[in-house]
DNA sequence: TAGATTGTTAATCGATTAACAATC
DNA sequence: TAGATTGTTAATCGATTAACAATC
């Protein structure tokens, strides 16, 4: 990786290029260019070399990429190529799916554990997984040297959770609650705020039929 | 509101100042000057001022903004003053948590049907709701004049769902599978692929420890 | 060589931020 | 009036895009 900043906007589109490079190695493809890549994603050609040029040279000119190649230098960018242990807190429909959702071992990242605080869940199982009291949460972060941290928990909660996560070593932060969290520097925090997600969409969605009326 | 380009960036925070002013209006809290309010959600007061004035001029000079008028306001240029009925089509854990998501209401949006092609899940419950038959979802949307549409569904449907969807009406999709969907530009697309969002996370993440070692 | 496509530079476009006159 | 805070302008910063030499 070269010295300089990289912009926040191209990090964003890593994961994208990665996924659909996946896509396209399993379909067995063997070169692609910008241009053909770009398309299926809808992003730009001159996007995805410049996005790419951060990190290295990884096509021939007059050629493209090597599908395998590129899908193998992005997993190792995006730091997927040894699995994250990661933990869920709040066994409430949306931990349940996070849990139960297939696609993160296949993405290098493994929910080694969930917890949660009410004693009705505790015990209950999820997909192989026991639902263990929120008061173990420290002592398991520490033991399997856990750093990402999914927050399924109601707003009130969150902060709380947060601190404690960040206390025992989390250093990666998922938070779906509302809440604007208060971490410190070194700990990455994305929010991932569905109702504030859907919320821009209504607002395009009503502008877009009242033009159209 | 004022005919000149407003930045996509703007639109995207409505939201978040929508909920500060819900929760601080339940708080009964009256005023709030910008640094305060950009304080609690981690934004700078000349971007709060600068956001809000691409709609209007809510605030008093040497006061602040009465929290219930900007509230309103807010609700009303986010298009949630009436009700939005709204579709999901996969009951899977994901729909399923999406219906569950008691917060919907409260901004403005009603879930009024879920689809499923499987047969084992067509029928049953969730949450007061029952899972329909995907086959009948054109005749809904039409009956209901539903123009808001979740898509939960597994990657290789997405692309048939959004164009039936786009066929009966739909104009708005919620799009929570990794495809990249097709859709006349008519129709609003939002696109929430966990899994992308996880891999960004786990970028900074490694690289912040990988530095720190 | 002729055709294709990369990697990179420079120009353009868009968003954020600082600063301050207006005004409560 | 003195103090506070908005709304807006202009400067700065950052991201996208066009264009093309390098090169397969």
């Amino acid at each position: 990786m070269k010295g300089f900043k990289i912009p926040k906007t191209t990090v964003e589109r890593l994961p994208i290029y990665y996924r659909a490079l996946l896509g396209m190695e399993k379909r067995e493809i063997e070169v692609i260019s910008s241009q053909d890549l770009g398309q299926r994603i809808g992003i730009p050609s001159a996007q995805v070399r410049k996005d790419l040029s951060y990190y290295g040279e990884f096509g021939r000119r007059g050629v493209g990429y090597e599908v395998p190649i590129l899908r193998r230098h992005l997993q190792k960018i995006l730091g997927l190529e040894k699995p994250w242990p990661m933990l869920i807190v709040g066994a409430g429909n949306l931990g349940r799916a996070l849990i139960n959702y297939q696609g993160f071992l296949r993405h290098g990242l493994e929910v080694k554990a969930v917890f949660d605080n009410d004693p009705r869940v505790i015990g209950t199982y999820i997909h192989n997984l026991k639902v263990e009291n929120l008061e173990e949460m420290e002592e398991k972060i520490q033991q399997e040297g856990i750093k990402l941290g999914v927050i399924a928990v109601p707003a009130e909660a969150a902060q709380e959770v947060a601190d404690r996560m960040v206390n025992s070593g989390i250093k990666g932060i998922w938070n779906f609650s509302p809440e604007h969290l208060h971490v410190p520097e070194d700990v990455n925090l994305r929010n991932e705020d569905l109702s504030v997600s859907l919320m821009a969409l209504v607002y395009h969605l009503n502008y877009s039929i009242e033009r159209s009326e």
